[in-house]
DNA sequence: AGCAGTACTCGGTATCACCGAGTACCAGGA
DNA sequence: TCCTGGTACTCGGTGATACCGAGTACTGCT
């Protein structure tokens, strides 16, 4: 699939904010985790921005924690703000996918 | 709804180009089409960035006629490239949302 | 010692939707 | 006559976001 990172604007972040909130987890599985999703392109550096975004914004709780293979992992863990703000996006989500399957449909 | 702009990144053209698809229209008709469709926030002057997008890309054909209420209109129809632009469009948006209602469902 | 895999950082870029102010044209009412 | 309101398009600038690319650092294996 060809480039998609337009349209990944404002849903990568919820992406994220979903792994997440399903599981404490830390930067680079998670840049795994969308690959294996079918997010092929997605690159460190990018899950990496979204990541201190969050942090800075107050939606997660960062703890850091030894790796054994490698520099220690900041693990990631959603607070109440985050978990809020998770599911705004899946509303937000909802009400785009809706118009536009409306759209599509031809309909009015 | 609160604000959908970060979302609609790479998707309002596609909606905008599957408008011009179905109807040869122009600017001022799509924004309300838009408006109507629930996307109330779109204004003017973010479609008419799209059009002019859209033209320097060479997507579509325009065509100039007067209006009778106002100043004259520019009716905007889709060519091959346009069509084609189109179809990778849903494409892409199939993949999307296909990937996220996974993630969504928890799945692998 | 050197390499590959794991793990995070950071400055810069491009794209996109939005903002806001401006221009222009026409109709009907005060 | 003026002026308000609806129609219709233009354009320079802004902010948010994902991407790029190069760099740093730690570990285990050969």
């Amino acid at each position: 699939m060809d480039d998609l990172t337009e349209m990944l604007k404002g849903t990568l972040e919820g992406c994220v904010l979903e792994i997440i909130g399903s599981e404490e987890t830390y930067g680079y599985a998670i840049t795994r985790r969308l690959n294996e999703l079918g997010f092929a392109d997605v690159v460190e550096g990018t899950v990496y921005t979204i990541l201190l975004r969050l942090e800075k914004n107050g939606l997660v709780q960062v703890t850091k924690r030894p790796s054994g293979l490698g520099p220690p992992r900041k693990f990631y863990a959603l607070n109440d703000a985050g978990r809020k703000e998770l599911a705004t996006f899946w509303a937000k989500w909802e009400y785009i996918t809706s118009r536009i399957d409306k759209l599509k449909e031809g309909g009015k």
